[in-house]
DNA sequence: AACCATTGTTCGTTATTCCGAACACTAGTT
DNA sequence: AACTAGTGTTCGGAATAACGAACAATGGTT
């Protein structure tokens, strides 16, 4: 008698790999209105499997994942990603118009960079009062975001993580997640702002 | 005779979902001085199946990938996220920063832009004393430099023209001659420099 | 050298994912 | 009602991922 793993197991949480990949995977193609037969031949996948997949009653393979989520225009990150924290669900990207002004009406982002390379680079000059908030939609997908502190403190929230920089330091994230930029001190905060909204040139990290 | 998917593709880019987690997965066992037996002790995974995973022979399954990130004390996503991104959040410290500083002494350079792209993008926060003088050699054919001024004032002569630039104000100038950059006045002068190397989103990127 | 322990690989077998077709089930139409 | 077009769910069979044991290939020790 083998022991192996248990055929259905109730998925005792420390055990199982994704316990809402199923819930995320129905959430996400209904949210592009598709039937199980549409998101089969989009992805290639049997609809028979997609059907045990949301109801959990397989384990699937990378592939068929991998499959799922491009048909679902997003990754397989962003598929686990999303059992654990539900903050990524919306795609509609407004992405062109950048804003001049936060929410909050504590921000202000001074357009730098010249105009006729948007779609390549862009540039801010980023000021914010203390307590100021700008949220940003995700921009296109590989677009990473660096900022370079030039006065006080700001706090980024990025691809679930929270980091603090201050004057002189520089923090690199991916800017296509929904992002947060906080100045959580007393006094004003600076900073310059860039966007490479492309994978330029670099081929691939030696190594 | 069944189509089903072949056997042992080249694993084009795009249909592989994963390229570089056998990659990824040996390189983190091998960061904590495991062997094969080891990993699949800990894992509960067998170890055959291990060493077929580091050489891209198999198509895991979820729970295969989970077991062994959980041995490997990361999760799923960054076992994944390592294939496609390697940066994520990068953080770079004050005193990582490289300076450079010009010839009199009197002005510096701090390099802000991310390395990997210095073949196309350079990002500079400048800062100058009194009377403090930067010269630069010619860069390349049709590098177009970005002065944005912070603070004081500045004076660029280039192409035989010289310009004076007051704070908040943006000075756009071919940068493949000879130029200068001059703090004429009392004060400390500070600015964000941006040099673009080539004409961008003309063409591809490849190379 | 011969021995031993440990490394990673290969090889049959078993268990399961995956597929396609057949099967209900519902809702809209004639 | 019967027909049709759609939904999601089962059901055999083929492909294969996972397992454990046997196999090389190495390095250290006596």
């Amino acid at each position: 008698m083998s022991t192996r793993r248990s055929k259905k197991e109730p998925a005792s949480q420390a055990s199982d790999p994704a316990p809402a990949l199923g819930k995320t995977i129905q959430r996400l193609r209904k949210a592009y209105n598709m039937s199980l037969g549409e998101l089969s031949e989009q992805s290639g996948v049997a609809k028979s499997i997609i059907s045990q997949i949301e109801r959990n009653e397989t384990n699937p393979t990378l592939a068929t994942v991998y499959r799922l989520s491009r048909a679902l225009d997003t990754t397989i990150e962003e598929v686990l990603k999303a059992d654990e924290s539900e903050l990524f669900l919306e795609h509609q990207t407004r992405s062109s118009v950048p804003i001049l002004e936060s929410q909050d009406g504590l921000c202000r982002l001074a357009i730098v960079g010249p105009l006729n390379l948007v779609e390549v680079v862009q540039w801010y000059d980023f000021q914010a009062k203390p307590r100021g908030v700008l949220e940003s939609d995700p921009h296109p997908p590989g677009t990473v975001e660096h900022l370079y502190v030039l006065k006080g403190d700001l706090e980024v929230t990025a691809a679930g993580e929270t980091r603090s920089v201050k004057a002189g330091e520089t923090l690199r994230f991916r800017g296509d997640k929904p992002h947060k930029i906080v100045n959580p001190g007393e006094g004003d905060a600076h900073a310059t702002m860039l966007l490479m909204l492309r994978q330029l040139g670099t081929s691939g990290v030696s190594q």
